[in-house]
RNA sequence: GGCCCCUUCGUCUAGCGGUUAGGACGCGGCCCUUUCACGGCUGAAACACGGGUUCGAUUCCCGUAGGGGUCACCA
């Protein structure tokens, strides 16, 4: 850098620099596509050193709610993808909008169109019932402004090309073609003068430098739609001398399917990032690093950490294919997270679901929570594997439990307190030394003991090693709790 | 229906003209083991179809079939 003059920098390295954004409309929750959108972004920018924004598209007034954009922001950043800067709210820069509207309209690029949705709407079904494409064919397009009528409701149309074609290099699908005539002529300023999306996507792209529009699939009809009035913007900008409107390089990435495999939709099987939090209690980095290897993978690898995926990271890798969501392989590797987290984080994690405040508590469960931990795919399956921890005595074993404490069970369990009443040390290694001793007394498995011991602590058949179990709820509370399983009966 | 896009094991993917088509999840088996997990080993499982191009196609081109997306004064 030391070489690059100030000039260089201005002229080349900025124009050069990337900038992304991640662009939701606040119309709901933020869902697992819109997760990975923003995930490609940020990751893209990250890889090549740039800027990743955020923008909240809360033009249509009636369907953005504030509790839609906490969510947004809630769930970006529980998954790390913040933007670098201050969000960018659309709807405040609707005068802006207007004025490009009303710059293409004095340029002669756009006009103004009186026929009403009533009239779209017969036209439309005219087509329909001919079975003939519709096209939006306004006999105002090319009518003399002079004639334009005041007073009268009209909307502001963007004059598309109508010969030729229009191509596309994405870096994602490579080149896409389409003809002009498939391009109609787009409403950019409502006839209550607000702006719509087509307008001012571009408008605030342009506005806040973006270089690369990474998205969803489904907006592959739009950028061509928005190459209209970018196009027709940078000639007014050029012939005013004014600046410059360069086209965004475009990378459509493909959709998230459900298992059926249709688009994955609010009312399809998509949930927020919230539920995938808090319902079904995953790791951040679990889903950061599933979301990555939905469409785009690096040899072998599978466990991608987040720098790996910054330097490893490519875009134009990304398949064009969409994928199928597969909780299954979420949830591994949600297990594998899961193993690998700090067991004071995941201590916290449980203590909310199991509303433990207690400072003993507490302890107790940080305490277990290195045997308890390799077995949950899930915060929700580690919390009701802790859940014996806190039981209150007497416990009431689960039918499965219930079914291994049978008389024999219970003889056995008296042997076995009778045997661990004079322990003096309570610890992993002596207990187990004196179990093997007894069950080798009796002739019989290690197994034989431990499944009724497990009940009886436990109130499950399923739980960390029994020793564990013994060492980590203590020798009163252990021995009381076998005791209960046979107190007050006559054993044979 | 028009337009656009896509197509490797059930699923996610690696592959970028010559491979025994690799890995992961899931599934089966074995091992470890007091249960459940974890871990290790192992098995079954894929290039949609038809034409080209080429000495040679999973890989490049064209069709067919199937799938998806999109066709608003929503974003």
């Amino acid at each position: 850098m030391a070489s690059a003059s100030v000039t260089d920098f201005a002229t080349s390295d900025r124009q050069q620099a990337v900038v992304t954004r991640f662009a939701p409309s606040p119309t709901g929750f933020l869902h697992i596509g819109g997760a990975r959108t923003a995930l490609f972004n940020w990751l893209f920018a990250r890889h090549t050193g740039g800027k990743y924004l955020l923008r909240i598209e809360d033009t249509d007034r009636v369907r953005s709610t504030d509790a839609a954009i906490d969510a947004i922001f809630d769930g970006l950043s529980w998954l790390g993808l913040g933007g670098d800067e201050e969000p960018v709210f659309q709807f405040a820069r609707s005068d802006r909008h207007a004025d490009v509207a009303h710059q293409l309209l004095a340029a002669g690029h756009a006009y103004r169109c009186y026929l009403t949705p009533e009239e779209l709407a017969a036209r439309r079904e005219l087509a329909q019932a001919e079975r003939r494409p519709f096209r939006i064919d306004s006999e105002w397009r090319d009518a003399d402004p002079a004639t334009w009528p005041e007073g009268q409701s009209y909307v502001i149309r963007i004059k598309a090309p109508r010969e030729g074609e229009t191509v596309i290099d994405d870096l994602v699908q490579g080149q896409i073609t389409v003809s002009n005539r498939e391009i109609d002529d787009f409403v950019i300023l409502r006839s209550d003068g607000t702006p719509t999306y087509m307008l001012a996507v571009v408008v605030d792209d342009h506005d806040m430098g973006v270089t690369h529009v990474i998205r969803g699939d489904d907006h592959i009809n739009n950028a061509f739609r928005q190459l209209v009035v970018i196009r027709a913007m940078h000639t007014i900008e050029q012939a005013a001398g004014t600046g410059a409107w360069p086209d965004p390089i475009y990378a459509h990435i493909p959709l998230i399917h459900g298992a059926d495999g249709a688009k994955l939709s609010k009312r399809h099987g998509a949930l927020g990032v919230d539920a995938y939090r808090d319902e079904l209690g995953l790791l951040p980095e679990a889903v950061f690093n599933y979301l990555l290897r939905l469409g785009w993978g690096h040899g072998d690898a599978e466990i991608i950490s987040r720098e790996e995926a910054v330097e490893w990271f490519d875009i134009t890798h990304v398949n064009k294919g969409a994928a199928r969501f597969d909780l299954k392989k979420l949830l591994n590797l949600n297990g594998h997270y899961l193993r690998l987290a700090d067991d004071a984080r995941l201590t916290a994690e449980v203590a909310k679901r199991l509303d433990l405040a207690d400072a003993a508590d507490l302890a107790l469960l940080e305490k277990a929570m290195p045997v308890l931990k390799v077995r949950a795919a899930d915060l929700n399956e580690l919390a009701d594997g802790a859940r014996f921890l806190f039981a209150r005595r007497p416990l009431e074993p689960d039918a499965k439990a219930t079914a291994i404490l049978t008389d024999d069970a219970r003889a056995v369990l008296a042997k076995i307190t009778a045997r661990l009443e004079p322990a003096t040390e309570w610890t992993a290694e002596v207990l187990e030394h004196s179990l093997k001793d007894l069950a080798g007394e009796l002739g019989l498995g290690l197994g034989k003991l431990a499944q009724p011991l497990r009940a009886a602590l436990t109130g499950q058949t399923t739980s960390p090693g029994i020793f564990d179990v013994l060492v980590l709820l203590g020798r009163d509370e252990a021995l009381a709790r076998i005791r209960d399983q046979f107190a007050g009966e006559t054993i044979g």
